[in-house]
Parts: C-alpha cells; structure tokens; sequence
DNA sequence: AAAATTATTTGACCCGAATCAAGGGAACAT
DNA sequence: ATGTTCCCTTGATTCGGGTCAAATAATTTT
C-alpha cells in the first residue's frame, strides 16, 4: 500500500508546495478503507471534510425517483473529492460510493482551511481544481443537451484515447453499465450503440477493450453526430 | 448609475472584507458597457480576468452545430462570471452575451491573483463562490439527465419563487424563449408544457407573470415528475 | 463444477420531445 | 397606421431512446 506522503505529493492539488506542508497537510490526513459497493456519503450528509483517493476508484451520483442514475464523476488515484460542502458551507449535492476496494485520505474541514489560509498557494491550488471541475460540468450540460448518445460515447471514447495514450486502443475501466450511466443513458442503449458502431466499421470491441478503426469518423461522429466518409 | 464600490460591497464574493480591500479592489476594476446582444466573450477566448455583474443581466452558454443553445447561467447585479480561465489557466469553456443592456465591472486576471493572494479571506470567498456553481451545474445535470421538461419547469418555477418572495406569483425576467433554452428544451415545446399546466390548473399565466394555482401539485411535479392529487 | 448472481445483449413496443410548417400577436421603426 | 421583425403558439409528423421482457454470457459463490 502506497504511503500516504507520496500519494499527497504527486495529487495536483498539492502540486508545487514545499515538502513542510506536504509534511503539514499528511498530518492532517485521515486513511479510511471501503470496500466496491460501500457509500462513501449521501446526498444532504453534511461533509466535515473533503477526500483524495489514494487507491481504488470511486464514482459521485444523482438517483431519480424512478431509480435511474447519473454519474457526475468517476475519480481515480490523486484526484480529490467532496470539496464543495467544505467551502459552500452547504450539504453534499450528490452521492459518492467505492466503485472498487478503496483506500481515501480524509481531510477534515477545520483542519484543512486553518492550512489553506495560511498557504495561499494551496488556496490558488484548490481554485484552480474547483475550475477544472467547474469545465468539466460545462462538457457534460453540453453533452446531455446538445448531443445524442452516439456522439457523446464517441467524445467519451476519444477522451479516453488521449487520456491513455495507448494508440488506437482504448480500455474502459469502468463497467459498460457504469459507462451508461456516465453518459445519462442505460445499458440497452449503449449496448445498441456499440453494436451499430461495430457495423458501421467505427471500432472493434473485445470486452473492455476497444480499437479505432476510423478515428476521424468518430471525431466527426462526436461532434457533429454524423460519421463523415472518412476522408 | 450606481457607483462602482457600493456594488463591490453588496457582491457576496467580497462578502465580509474590510473596507480598505474593498477600495482596493475597486481600484483594480474597469467598468464596460454592453448593448443588449451584444457578445462579452466567445468560448476559447483566453480570459484575461473575470467580470462583475454591476447592471443588466446577462447570459453564459453552449450552442451546438446544429444551433441549439443550451443556456448555463443568467447573471445579474452582484454576480461574478468567467472565473474559471482565471484559476484554470485554460480558455472559456463557453459563450457570454448581454441579454440587456448591461455595465460589467472588468477586473484582470494578474491584478486579481495578487489580491488573492494577499487577503485569504477573499480566496475563501472565491472558493465558495465556486463551490456554489458546482452546486448548480449538479442540479442542472440532474434536471437534464434525470427530469423531463415539465418537471424541470416546475422545479424552475419553484426556485424563482422562492427567490422572489412574491406569495404565489413569480415574474419571469427572461424572455419564454430563452428559458427554453435554459431548461435545455425549445420554445415549442416549452409553449405546449405552459399550456397544459394551464390546463391542469396547476398555474395561470398572463404574458411574463405566473400564478401558482397548486403549489405542492408542482412540487410533487418538480420531484417525480408526476402532478399527485393535492393532499 | 454446479449453482447463483450480476452484467450484457437483443427484440418488440411506446412515449416524450424535436422538427417542420404555418399562424397569430406584440413591439418597434418608418 | 402600416409595415417589419421578433416572439410565441398550434398542428402534424418523425425519431431517438427509454421501458419491458427475455435470452445469453460472464463472474462469483458454495
């Protein structure tokens, strides 16, 4: 199990401060371990503090009445969570929960803003995370109000490729279930979807793996929602 | 025209400072005016500093190839916008236009970040304010991928009147057309679901004023998507 | 390995909402 | 007041994608 300090030193949250605070900031930290399936928090819990993963992954979501669900986030190793009620002062907006074993940092609020105020830097760190963040949600309104299912899983897919710079394979790292989910449809639908993009000659899927076999057509497919000839 | 600083002071963002900063920060501000339509900022601009609302209301949003716009915010007096270049280092995730016409308090992206950095209660205040906007996205992604139009409608009518604390009567203050927008849906169908509601005797709409006939038939409307028989 | 879950796929059907087309109506300019 | 433009409404139609039901495949448990 990876140690704390090196876990906090490499999160770009913490990135550029002097290893005293990173030193300061482990101090403060609090290892907690769930297992896939567990919750981490519910919506309307009040959060005392906020999370970075250390190992595992975890996704944040919103359920309907009727059941269906919307993932907001699927975070991995590095990435913090759960900051809004700490700076809102509100409660938490959505729901979070192990989508693996996982192992969190907690950090609590008090703690944390003692450190953030006396360290600008953290301060501007945290800022510039809230924004990223804030960037993302504007992709995703754009996705789920202007573009159909196709065109958003072949953003998804051609996020993903740079995301892993493994050519023209990509591997899903989440379930094709989750991925519905994440992409505000069901699993029927995507299943259809990869189905058709199979045919049309788009890519090749073996389990979780999927190839390009027309890049372009599917960057035109994401986002215009038609697949051009390739040129 | 309202005078620059007493707006400063009204702005939640600089909520709580001492007046001394407050002066300071006027000092760093650059007043513009807009003509209603016209452009503030294009999507991948590089933004060299955010905005503060000072009079008129304008509006943040996406369009698609097609020429679907999908409105993120409307922003009035007191409300800042087009931060997230300033903390991300990145471009703007989306378009800025006047609605009305407007007068925008300008301030620079170099000259803000040393304010910030000085005064950790105004990095706090920004981070809030942040944390808030990915409140909103959160409940404007649950609407979308979660809700259909009429309850999406309903909730909207809910939260203006709570805004508005005027009993069973909200005013729209934007037009039907760009609430369509808002609500992620067009203004056909936006002119169907208003009519049926009508109908239903859930409200009563005369031109840009609506009256609540059933608050908690919306309410429920709001939730499940279902008018429930008034208890 | 057999049983039991859980995940994925496929088919038939339905529904909400977008599109296309056409009328009113109100606001604004000449 | 009269045309011009913009906004809103209404009708007919189409379509993307969700629902329901069931089969198949993959995983996990015993």
């Amino acid at each position: 199990m990876a140690n704390d300090l090196e876990i906090i030193s490499s999160a770009l949250i913490f990135d550029g401060l002097p290893r005293k605070q990173l030193e300061q900031i482990k101090d403060v930290a609090v290892s907690k371990n769930y297992t896939r399936g567990e919750i981490i928090f519910m919506e309307q819990d009040r959060g005392n503090g906020f999370y970075l993963v250390a190992e595992g992954m975890v996704k944040i979501f919103k359920v309907s009445p009727s059941g269906k669900e919307q993932i907001l986030h699927v975070f991995g190793p590095g990435e913090p969570f759960g900051e809004v009620p700490v700076f809102s002062g509100q409660r938490f907006p959505a729901n979070s929960e192990a989508i693996r074993k996982s192992r969190l940092l907690f950090f609590p609020r008090t703690a944390f803003l003692e450190l953030i105020t006396a360290h600008p830097s953290l301060a501007l760190n945290m800022l510039a995370v809230l924004s990223m963040r804030l960037r993302q949600f504007t992709h995703q309104i754009e996705n789920l109000s202007l573009k159909e299912v196709p065109a958003r899983l072949a953003a998804y897919l051609l996020y993903l490729s740079t995301e892993q710079e493994k050519g023209d394979f990509v591997t899903l790292e989440i379930s094709k279930g989750q991925l519905a989910s994440l992409l505000g449809t069901i699993p029927e639908t995507l299943s259809r979807i990869l189905n058709r993009m199979n045919k049309q000659g788009l890519i090749e899927t073996k389990d979780r793996t999927i190839r390009f076999l027309n890049r372009s057509g599917l960057e035109s497919l994401s986002i215009d929602g038609k697949k051009n000839e390739a040129k």
